[in-house]
DNA sequence: AACGTAGTACTTTTT
DNA sequence: GTACTACGTT
């Protein structure tokens, strides 16, 4: 916090430089700076310049210290650039601005100050959904319930919107509950958040639903930071779901300074729990609401402008907006109509190519796309061509399987109780250890109420085990023990690299001579340099789980390849919009079953995909496309329909006559429609043994767990006051026996028919 | 514990 | 058509 930092002297003239070059709706969001703002912002109107120069405004006229303000954005990339221009404009390093950052990143760090408040440990570990899955699936298991039957996805999906409405269990509805097998929806749930609090970990989730809980039910808590923050600030509102919207609801309450931006016209995330109504019913909730309605466009050309408008005004659920611009000319917005998807990356490939010769940079052209799948055909068509290009989505950096298995081990070594973590690679690289093993580790840690690897570490000193387990896992937690020691005197990124070497990590990959092995070495390689900024191994691991995306500036130019969705927020010279056809887009999931709200949200999609181009827009649909391994011949979008005549400019190669059709029959067999895209394995799959071997149980030693301490070496298991030495005792495996010695609760039994083993008391029952 | 086979499901995605 | 998952086989 630097709440002394030195304040920008107002200028002479009188208009401050960050007010200099707004227009008047811009200039009077900034100075309204008192009350609610709405700030309804349409596509490329200059939202962010006028929420930086807010911000500068707040700060330059001392309303507020930087860290009184509280900036929220739902991307690390929105917030990184906010952070970006704010320092520029205030002429100083972005630190002074600690409460500017995602919804979940901002969670995040008040739950670790007040973890405890919700049972967590404040060094809890964030899961992301493959953890969550695996967890569920366990959960369903031991409710004897048929994963097929209810998938854990599905479950997963509920959860998700239950948190994103705000609902823990007990606040379930019986209808609500009814969602999933037969109304168990609500106990299956229970337990998930009584595991996550056993393991000391959340879900992204928790993150918001934890801290809305501590405000809710501490007002302290929540004075203090209804205190802070003097002026909050919310970009893409359209965008909030319930619980964030309960969320600044509280913290505003108080001073009521709050300003948001959005635009609903640019709501395309209700999928997700999304809620436009809560930028349509703004002005009930904060009344005497300020509106200001930004409609001055500075990024595209009249006629991209004019195809937007009026394809967005066939939605009926809107605030109605009038963008328009100074600019003029510009080309109209082309409507090209190709044989089949093939011919359609072609045309998209040749196009690009004649930009190229314009002198168009690559960096400035972006194909947008509905659905992932369609970019594979883009994908194989500028391979032969040499065009340069890059796919995002898709797999990202970190859910890679070697990155996931090298947080992994970071992870047990951060926390020794993360079971999700250490089931994970306890067999990674391969020592031999397989279900079986997992089985008994699980039973004893249930039985021992410890996590994983701590009852491991006992099990590995008894003869529980098979000598071969038994020494192997021996090791590998002795390892960890040496790792955790390490990691006090060592850099994370160092850190890393000495566990890759020693756990034989690296060893598997060098022994790997498949294709993909040399570029999984490389992105470990890439994650110890990505490391390289931290401090702390907590520290770091916090960054991972929020932000999990890893911009690794290409320095060629390349073509962007991404769906609609990721492309939001971005904009490009040339935007080339293909697959608009019925079924594809809209889509044929919104057309059977969303109804019109679904049709609308398509419409809106194909708002933002127009709206991203700067100079040119070109529109593509094909009349055959394989789906699922099906040719089906289909018809242009209905939006393409909806498109204003003035604005657009059609062409079709498909009234080139017979010949030309058969010309593009004969092209159909592309010899790289079938190169395997690049596809890491996803996470190995745990058998039912896993699945049984955890225990309803385990909660209720939530408590001892707790107490239990960070380093496994303090799990030594206190001894059982029953037994003695000499006393007879009998075990399912060894048979019945005479203790002679007692160690904790580790016990030397003298077996009638097995001889001298070293046991577990827990193993153990009394005789006689 | 590794491998092969059958069954299935298949927008969009941050955090 | 593909890609992933779960299960059964060696």
């Amino acid at each position: 916090m630097t709440e002394n930092s030195p304040l920008p002297a107002p200028s002479q003239s009188g208009v401050p430089p960050y007010a200099a070059r707004l227009n008047p709706p811009q200039r009077e969001a900034v100075l309204t700076t008192e009350g609610p703002v709405l700030m309804l912002a349409g596509a490329g109107t200059g939202k962010t310049a006028a929420l930086t120069a807010r911000l500068a405004h707040l700060v330059a006229t001392r309303r507020a210290y930087p860290s009184q303000i509280l900036c929220v954005t739902f991307t690390n990339k929105a917030a990184r650039e906010m952070r970006e221009r704010v320092g520029a404009l205030l002429g100083q390093g972005a630190e002074g601005m600690p409460w500017l950052g995602t919804f979940h990143s901002i969670c995040a760090k008040m739950l670790r100050r007040h973890a405890e408040l919700v049972g967590l440990q404040h060094n809890y570990t964030i899961i992301d959904t493959d953890d969550q899955i695996r967890l569920l699936k366990q959960l369903i298991a031991d409710n004897d319930l048929d994963e097929k039957r209810w998938p854990a996805r599905q479950l997963a999906g509920l959860i998700d919107r239950w948190k994103n409405r705000g609902l823990n269990p007990d606040d379930l509805d019986a209808a609500e509950s009814e969602a999933y097998a037969n109304g168990r929806g609500q106990a299956l749930y229970r337990a998930y958040q009584d595991r996550l609090k056993a393991l000391n970990a959340c879900d992204f989730g928790d993150l918001m639903l934890h801290v809305l809980n501590i405000f809710r039910a501490h007002h302290d808590v929540l004075a203090e930071y209804q205190q802070r923050f003097r002026y909050i600030l919310v970009d893409e509102y359209q965008d909030t779901n319930a619980v964030q919207y309960l969320w600044l609801r509280l913290l505003a309450q108080e001073r009521k300074n709050i300003c948001v931006v959005g635009d609903d016209d640019q709501s395309i995330y209700s999928w997700r729990g999304a809620e436009v109504a809560n930028i349509l019913r703004f002005e009930k909730d904060f009344p005497g609401a300020h509106v200001v309605k930004l409609e001055q466009n500075y990024r595209s050309t009249p006629h991209i402008l004019g195809a937007a408008s009026g394809l967005i005004r066939a939605n009926s659920q809107r605030h109605d907006k009038t963008l328009w611009t100074e600019a003029n000319g510009g080309d109209k917005v082309r409507v090209i109509g190709v044989w089949d998807a093939p011919e359609e990356a072609r045309r998209v490939g040749e196009e690009i190519e004649r930009l190229e010769g314009e002198g168009a940079s690559l960096d400035e052209v972006a194909i947008l796309v509905r659905a992932q799948y369609q970019t594979r055909e883009f994908e194989d068509r500028f391979i032969q061509i040499g065009v340069n290009y890059r796919i995002i989505g898709g797999f990202r950096f970190y859910e890679r399987a070697e990155i996931r298995d090298a947080l992994a081990y970071l992870r047990v070594i951060a926390q020794p109780q993360d079971d999700l973590a250490f089931e994970r690679i306890y067999n990674q690289p391969k020592r031999g250890l397989g279900a079986k093993t997992l089985e008994k580790m699980h039973q004893h840690a249930r039985r021992v109420g410890l996590p994983l690897a701590a009852a491991s570490l006992q099990l590995a000193d008894s003869d529980e085990l098979p000598k071969r387990a038994a020494n192997t896992i021996g090791g590998l937690l002795r390892q960890f023990l040496a790792w955790r020691e390490a990691a006090e005197q060592m850099t994370p990124a160092d850190l890393l690299r000495l566990v890759l070497e020693e756990s034989g990590y690296n060893a598997m990959l060098s022994a790997d001579r498949s294709a993909e092995s040399a570029g999984r070495a490389e992105n470990l390689t890439e994650l110890a340099r990505a490391m390289e900024e931290y401090e702390t191994l907590g520290d770091f691991l916090e960054h991972v789980s929020l932000v999990m995306d890893n911009d690794r500036g290409d320095e060629e130019e390349t073509v962007t390849i991404m769906t609609i969705h990721a492309a939001k927020g971005l904009e490009f010279d040339h935007v080339f919009c293909v697959g608009w056809e019925e079924g594809v887009f809209p889509s044929q999931r919104a057309i059977d079953e969303g109804g019109l709200a679904s049709l609308e949200e398509e419409r809106r999609l194909a708002y933002v995909a127009i709206t991203r181009a700067r100079r040119r827009c070109m529109i593509l649909h094909a009349a055959n496309r394989r789906i699922y391994g099906q040719w089906t011949s289909s018809i242009p979008s209905r939006f393409i329909e909806e498109l204003p005549e003035d604005h657009i400019e059609q062409e079709t190669t498909l009234t080139g006559g017979a010949s030309l059709w058969r010309a593009n029959w004969s092209e159909n067999e592309d010899p790289f429609a079938h190169v395997a895209r690049d596809r890491p394995d996803r996470a190995q799959a745990r058998g039912p043994g896993w699945q049984r071997a955890i225990a309803s149980g385990y909660e209720t030693k939530q408590q001892r767990i707790r107490e239990s301490g960070r380093s496994a070496a303090s799990f030594a298991g206190q001894a059982r006051s029953d037994i003695a030495i000499g006393a007879m005792v009998h075990h399912d495996k060894f048979g019945t026996g005479c203790v002679i010695d007692q160690e904790g609760n580790k016990l030397t039994i003298n077996f009638e028919e097995a001889g001298e083993k070293r046991v577990i008391d827990s193993f153990v029952t009394v005789v006689g």
